[in-house]
DNA sequence: AATGAATGAGTTTTCATTCAT
DNA sequence: GATGAATGAAAACTCATTCAT
């Protein structure tokens, strides 16, 4: 085959493939993956079923690769590297905003995740190798950067890692997946604010500035 | 039908209602919901197939009753009420530590949670309005009686309380329901000691506490 | 055992087997045989659902039972011995209306053999055998005996039996069995009247009276 | 879809569809509707069970459009339109010929009507109201007008279509049906004109013919 | 490359029957 | 004698996957 058309062939398969993973996160996030069939997926790509087959050998395999394509906070290494310089003071509420931002635009994703992934063992074994560690390694390298310049004091930087993302990633679960907007609003501008405030200054009286 | 024998029956069936929902428990932890066939329910309760039919009348609703009857951080009100007039300094560290344990030894009521309903919009909802919200302001309310008296920073007292909630939530689902104890394994110690100084006084340098 | 108790403890017995068989009647009637559970059958006779299995061995035979106990015609030989003596133009309209009125008084039964054994080709059989062809013998011998004395024309008296039944059963499962009271009704005379006339003149005009 | 492929496309379908309740009509009439399994009417069709399910919704389903599609006397309409100038006298035996030749060459289709539809209420109302009146109206229509013509005595035209159909319809349940045939068999020619002989003549001595 | 038709393996659910009390 | 609890065998139905076109 010429390569020119091979590269096309690849071109094509690979907008297909895509075509059918945009399917399918829309469909999980509604549906859930056990609850959507094959069938169903294929309708909403606007392809016939064994087409899905061309392209992903499984059904199980497909939501792996969704997972791999689909990354919660896809940005994540070039917000970090957008901030390295900076020190934690600004540079915390910059990452903060920009996490947030990304989460709330990529709910179908979470929601996906937190169904089949985060609560399947053997899935989110294969995640957290492969993308929770990698990210939280980014956000720890940042802050052991800045704990030797002594602009943050020492720690587990892994372990404040997950405390700030786990604060947006419970507020993204409460706010946009469990109905929390509606029965307790809480405003983005809030939601930044407390997170951005706590992870620096703490929430005890004497430090720094107001929460929220 | 006597009273007494009534009564009785109403005992037994009641304790095999409980015997298999333990079972479910168990099994949907470890599995799934989806990927746990009722004969694997009755086999984990060493029951046959048909004696779970006798007690529900479906496997869904065996789920919901499932829900209904494990909570979370069932000791939370305790635990809150316990630490009502320590300042946040001694009640908070002694929070976070209740709070964690209660979490990791209902690990499995956790798996089930994240996967049913945290994902399932109408479940969450439910789950949100009797028990998220219910649970939230309690500790909002300890948190605005000590903004009160000068003790912690004034702020949105409820977005805190999400805060503090979902750092340990966030660490119980990626220790122990994603496989993170193995892969990279936080100790309690660290967990709880770092969830307390990120609260209490954040990580910022020039702050009181080393963290972790 | 004494034999006054043997005797009372056997009237006993078939007393409770007969409360089971009338609830079956009246279930099978209404939902058929396939349909029912013994649970319904128990609950239908005022039982426990494993007492039904102290009288009849499974549920199968219950049915055979059930079949063998009730009849469709039961008077049917006293009917026929009742007009022995009287010529066809009179016997026949008697004749006609005592079958039409116990059909109609027993159109449970009815209904249970038409679904259950008119239909299953060996219970159909053993049916013919032991209460069709009996049944069919005593008419068609009252019109062989009418025959002889030039009172009916020649002919196959068991073919004209079945002629005789036949109409009414019909007139049993159109009217009664198959809605056809409500959907086109037809009164008791009229179904009489018109069995009789046609039995005994036929239809066609120069015969003697008029139909129905 | 072009048109043409979407014609091509029904017409299989049509054909498999009639290849399923082919079979499924063989089989019902075996051994019953509820004692036959839906693995067993793959079996029969020759195809696999989930492929019964691409062409009946459900089992119930499948039993409906059978006795949509097999009519008793399907060609009772033109039977009636073909002796429509002829008097009863010579019509009657033709049409009793007509439908007693129909009915025995649709002996299976009679055997599932008895088991499945005339008993079960529901789905009797419905055969009453869309095949059984219209068939009987369509009789009652042919008495009638040669009522008005003199040939036929007057009466409930409708009630003696009823007795003309019923006593054939008794034949075929006793003969074919319940084992009659090889218990005290009739052969054709005495059930057609002793049913014939009976419809235009009746029993009584003094009228025209010899029966049988 | 694209697909609809076909299907067997697997799932939920029902129910006749047994058994311990 | 009477019974409710327990259950395995069997049935309807679904769906991921294959295959012929």
């Amino acid at each position: 085959m010429p390569r020119v058309a091979a590269a096309r062939h690849d071109e094509y398969a690979e907008a297909r493939r895509d075509q059918i993973l945009q399917a399918a996160l829309r469909l999980f996030s509604r549906k859930g993956f056990a609850e959507s069939t094959v069938d169903e997926v294929a309708a909403e790509a606007g392809l016939g079923k064994a087409t899905i087959y061309l392209y992903f050998p499984s059904k199980e395999i497909l939501l792996r690769k969704l997972v791999d394509r689909f990354r919660l906070v896809p940005d994540l290494a070039e917000m970090v590297e957008a901030i390295r310089n900076q020190p934690p003071a600004s540079g915390i509420p910059a990452l903060v905003e920009g996490i947030w931002r990304q989460l709330k635009e990529r709910k179908e994703v979470a929601h996906v995740l937190v169904r089949e992934v985060f609560s399947n063992p053997e899935r989110a074994r294969l995640y957290t190798e492969q993308i929770r560690l990698p990210g939280r390694h980014l956000l720890a390298a940042y802050f052991e950067a800045w704990m030797k310049r002594g602009k943050l004091r020492r720690g587990n930087a892994e372990a404040m890692a997950q405390c700030l993302f786990g604060m947006l990633w419970y507020f993204l679960q409460s706010q946009e997946l469990m109905g929390g907007k509606d029965l307790a609003p809480l405003s983005d501008q809030t939601i930044c604010s407390t997170v951005t405030g706590i992870f620096l200054n703490g929430a005890a009286a004497g430090n720094q500035r107001t929460l929220s």
